[in-house]
RNA sequence: GCCUCAAUAGCUCAGUUGGUUAGAGCACAUGACUGUUAAUCAUGGGGUCCGAGGUUCGAGUCCUCGUUGAGGCGCCA
């Protein structure tokens, strides 16, 4: 007999009635009695666990399958019954159960309640637990999300290098790649280090984008990004995942356009394939979710310039620790004061010049830069963004002004000598959208093994 | 990197002003129970009170240092 899935059984319940299934699982909770018993049944393929019956009339083995404990790996046959009338849509009689993988008294996940921390501690087996469940299987569908609406709409997809030589990305501390024997090395040589120059795991692969953007008009690079910073937040990891689409012939307008239906179709696509994730979510971690996201979904993004958010933080009527001034950057708390005030994601855009990055495009007032951050509650800064300098004068006058060495930036120069553009793109933490939409408010519960300062186990 | 707080059974926690043998619920083991669904009930086993030092007749409790974790800030996506 073909082995079922419990999403099979969920999808095809009513043909399945009074048929024979075999399938196999975890078990998540036991309930003996002293005739029958009740099994929770979760085989991965679903949010949902599966109920199994189990009599001492029909099974030889009743009085092993009462011990069954939580966390071993079963199999079993039965008949699929409807039962309209309790908790659950159906339920398998067993015909027959057998144990696979015994789970020892001292299992850590427990038919309870605990906590993040703890569960955190037990990485390898938390997804095993309703919450760590629907949180990874979030973090697949939205990575399938992001792939569909690029790829649907003929955006290139773009493996940037993970290794990298040039130190001009400005996004951070970098971890250093190196095959020197740092123990034994008293003088660094690095000419006789494998790349014959210092080497480092990439902050961004946003410069190399660009030049397969200028031959593909449309592209996004999707991959693992490493920052070195010892930053100990709960929106800041050492190794996340980001997206970086990068456009063509393209203004700010355009990036934030695409930034906004991104989002959108990213919400709508979970909507649509996580309904038990996401009533989970809406129930237990963050009341008022999918209302809140349904909002996101039918409303325009609000846009403000940096001078304007600045402004409004200057009207409120709240005592900033930081006080906002013109000019200067936003501290966390004015941004949390914007999306509360704005009551949900806005745009910064127009940032002063001197606080953001040498490759954003310096608009015709001379002070302000085409970028602009979406801000977020919980994730703060969503993704951050910026029409390109493509004009070549003013990119090697912007370097200059940063006191940037330029002699690893020659191929990004000659990218505005030969058919250059006007583009744009942008950088999406993946973490922070998954946060953002399963409204859980650490990153490191949405990361499968967290790296964090002080933190590689796993 | 800075600041604040925390660490007691496998888990979640209580532990009074420093005072006899450190407790509860869950989990686990044994038993009871004819529809449970975080099942329920009874009985039982289970402790390096984070580590090292110190104060004291006496430290889970007070002090110092360290380790680990959490929260806030900075840096950033």
């Amino acid at each position: 007999m073909k082995a079922k899935t419990v999403k099979e059984l969920y999808l095809d319940s009513k043909e399945l009635d009074q048929k024979q299934i075999y399938l196999a699982g975890w078990v998540r909770n036991n309930r003996a009695q002293k005739a029958f018993g009740f099994i929770d049944l979760n085989d991965g393929t679903c949010f949902e666990t599966l109920q199994v019956v189990y009599e001492s009339e029909t099974l030889e083995n009743f009085k092993d399958i009462q011990k069954i404990r939580a966390g071993s790996s079963i199999e079993i046959t039965g008949v699929l019954v409807l039962t309209p009338n309790t908790k659950q849509p159906f339920e398998i009689k067993a015909t027959s159960v057998t144990l696979i993988g015994d789970s020892l008294e001292d299992y850590p996940i427990q038919p309870k309640r605990h906590t993040r921390e703890f569960l955190r501690d037990n990485a390898h087996l938390r997804m095993r637990t309703n919450l760590f469940n629907a949180v990874f299987r979030v973090r697949s569908v939205v990575s399938h999300a992001i792939h569909k609406f690029f790829q649907d709409q003929d955006f290139v997809y773009v493996h940037a290098p993970i290794i990298t030589t040039s130190d001009a990305e400005g996004a951070g501390e970098m971890f250093q790649v190196t095959t020197l024997d740092i123990e034994k090395t008293k003088e660094i040589d690095y000419l006789k280090d494998f790349f014959t120059k210092k080497a480092n795991l990439s902050v961004s692969g946003q410069l190399q984008a660009e030049a397969y953007a200028l031959a593909f008009k449309n592209v996004y690079t999707f991959g693992p990004t490493f920052r070195a910073e010892n930053s100990n937040t709960k929106i800041h990891a050492s190794e996340f995942w980001m997206i970086e689409p990068e456009i063509s012939f393209a203004d700010l307008n355009d990036d934030m356009k695409l930034a906004e239906d991104m989002i959108k179709y990213i919400i709508a696509d979970l909507f649509k394939r996580c309904p038990s994730e996401m009533d989970f979510f809406d129930k237990f971690v963050e009341k008022g979710l999918k209302q809140k996201l349904q909002k996101v979904l039918n409303s325009s993004f609000k846009t403000i310039t940096h001078k304007e958010a600045i402004d409004t933080l200057q009207k409120a009527n709240e005592e900033f620790e930081n006080k906002p001034k013109q000019g200067e950057d936003l501290a966390t708390e004015h941004e949390k004061y914007l999306t509360k005030y704005f009551d949900g994601p806005v745009f910064v855009i127009d940032w002063p010049k001197n606080i953001k990055a040498f490759y954003m495009r310096l608009n015709d007032d001379l002070e302000t830069v085409a970028a602009m951050d979406l801000l977020v509650p919980k994730a703060g800064e969503l993704l951050g963004g910026s029409q390109r300098e493509e004009r070549l004068d003013m990119l090697e006058k912007r370097i200059k002004e940063f006191s940037i060495d330029d002699k690893d930036l020659w191929w990004y120069k000659d990218l505005r000598k030969y058919g250059g553009c006007k583009h744009a793109g942008f950088g999406m933490g993946l973490e922070r959208m998954v946060m953002y939409v399963t409204g859980i408010d650490n990153i490191r519960d949405v990361l499968p093994f967290p790296r964090t300062p002080r933190n590689c186990e796993f």
